[in-house]
DNA sequence: ATTCCTGTTGCAAACGTTTGCAATGGGCGT
DNA sequence: ACGCCCATTGCAAACGTTTGCAACAGGAAT
């Protein structure tokens, strides 16, 4: 008992919601959306209404009259690795955030995960859907040209990923260049002279840290660096490291992964071996995820700052939304010295 | 040029299409829509000017025309531990198989994170919203009854988590309780007579596999297991575990982690303290995440089907959403004996 | 008493799509 | 040659909200 004065007509619309309060939609919806056009009087009965019924405007509608949706999208193209990424700790990390960043800022997220390949106007599609205000592009993965064509006639949308000179669309993401730089730097400082680097270098981002590796063993007239391309999942990337690890054994003395995941596969791969790290070969990785500080020997890794990442991904998206013009946001990598170089 | 066949005509709307194509948008909407309504002839001119435009139908009107919206909402509450789980290993992949399964289903996701301290009708805002179609609750957390209330008057709900006698809301999840049996069973064949539990028990699910534990300790006469409450973040885990370990060192020859994570963290906890594992301790996990076999050494644990468990999610989802009653769906864990027990 | 505000409210037209119903036309059977 | 049926299309009313404009009341100023 006490259950039943609510009453049995269900409030499902503004329209019910009127006419339970004896006044017109219009001024239900004024009311509803706090606009200070309406005597207090009657917003505090329709708001006492509303609550009892627990009403709530229907957001397609409102989204359709008003032309926004309060969506933002989030898409991750998975262009060379079709099955890795989503489940990447990386980004993963990353989406969190900006889960976090934009519930914060009154969004939610529309997430989408895409085959370019597949799929070729994936991002057109999702633009146009008009379901989403802006869009938030995860990772630029092959799709760099793609994403300069749409950045041309649209303007909400920021991307995750490499910076080049140049380009038209707005970035953010970390100074992958000078990463590899300092990862190279580390590996010669703990007595490397020999590198290789383990990743697949169509992926722009693993592109731009590997040359930067190279500007610094070229400065130094060291031999050039081996690159061993590598899927991202795990369960491909065991196999292949241990087929590269087979081949280029005894011929270098220093590893620089594109990836803490990938840098934990090859220490255990080294290990399997009975190679010592750091004391055979050095060893560093690249995000500084969790992991990194749980492998052993702990790992010597390239900070990426995650959660500035996604700050900063929101807040250029939001200012893209207002009309502004943005220029793209590229953050410091940090070295993060462990125990394998 | 060659590309001013494009005429400068922008067409946002189908009625525009419609304009261009010589026939009304009735017939627009049936074309794009399949529908077998229409002269192949027609189909065939509206769908190479829609090609030649890009044109989208836009998905909010259809949407609220339809009374659906294609968009399948997935919501994380942060319960007992606001900070952690969205970036959770187990949580985000999870999310990424859901995603896929989604996507395939020719659904969209939109991702929620809620804190339900903070926002007491998290879920009826979420449902009540008109913008999807159903929803998938990642994990019970402490809302076991508010899900409960929802569940009787909203169909389209499917919950990860644990399975309670006579509960009424569907869920997908882990036999958890087994799974607690397995690992303590594990632990004890192992040699472990004294054990402890790693890990939060307000958390539901947690708590059914410390009850399995439990189950087994009482039937084989060994004293009780001595619960060591951990938050899941990493940072505030790794203090806490030392706390813990600091308090029970030498009174326990067992630990059963909630997780992998706590688990890896605790491995590091005992390194650091020169315990050996499994020689001093044995140490068993929980979910089989890729962390747990590149622990050193690797890590024993009980096994969750993520996959099995999202398909279980969408295909339950979707027969609710065709109007069917659904049964909760009980996964068999399995145990994955590694090196740690 | 008349006029002019100001603060609230109602009216009705959008937003872009879908869909039941009716209209049209051509082909076929008789 | 007539009527009927079927395939194709157009018409217009929804879906639920927002919002410019107009209407209305009551009070203040003249």
């Amino acid at each position: 008992m006490g259950e039943d004065r609510t009453a049995r007509t269900a409030v499902r619309t503004i329209t019910d919601l009127a006419r339970l309060a004896g006044v017109s939609p219009g001024t239900v919806s004024r009311a509803l959306a706090g606009k200070s056009l309406v005597n207090t009087k009657t917003r505090e009965k329709i708001e006492a209404i509303a609550r009892e019924h627990g009403f709530r405007p229907n957001q397609m509608a409102s989204g359709l009259r008003r032309q926004k949706t309060g969506v933002i999208g989030v898409v991750i193209p998975l262009g060379h690795d079709t099955r890795q990424q989503i489940s990447d700790t990386f980004f993963m990390t990353l989406l969190g955030f900006l889960a976090d960043e934009l519930t914060l800022e009154g969004y939610d997220l529309m997430l989408r995960r895409v085959v370019p390949k597949d799929d070729a106007d994936w991002l057109d599609r999702f633009i146009g859907s008009g379901m989403i205000d802006g869009v938030i592009v995860i990772g630029q993965s092959d799709q760099f040209d793609r994403i300069e064509d749409v950045a041309d006639g649209y303007g909400p949308m920021v991307v995750w990923g490499n910076h080049a000179e140049g380009q038209r669309h707005c970035v953010v993401g970390t100074d992958n260049r000078l990463g590899g730089r300092l990862a190279a730097e580390r590996l010669i400082a703990a007595g490397a002279q020999r590198l290789a680097f383990l990743g697949d270098t169509t992926a722009i981002e693993f592109a731009a840290r590997f040359a930067g590796a190279e500007d610094v063993v070229r400065r130094m007239g060291l031999p050039p660096i081996i690159e061993l391309p590598t899927h991202l999942s795990p369960e491909r990337a065991s196999d292949e490291i241990a087929r590269h690890l087979e081949a280029v054994m005894g011929r270098i003395d220093g590893v620089f992964a594109a990836t803490d995941t990938l840098a934990a596969l090859c220490l255990t791969g080294l290990r399997e071996r009975g190679v010592a790290v750091p004391g055979d070969i050095k060893l560093i990785g690249f995000d500084d995820l969790p992991i990194a500080s749980h492998t052993v020997p702990p790992l010597s890794t390239v900070k990426q700052d995650i959660a500035a990442g996604a700050r900063g991904l929101v807040d250029l998206l939001l200012r893209r939304l207002a009309g502004e013009q943005t220029e793209s946001l590229v953050l410091p990598p940090q070295l993060v010295v462990r125990q394998t170089a």
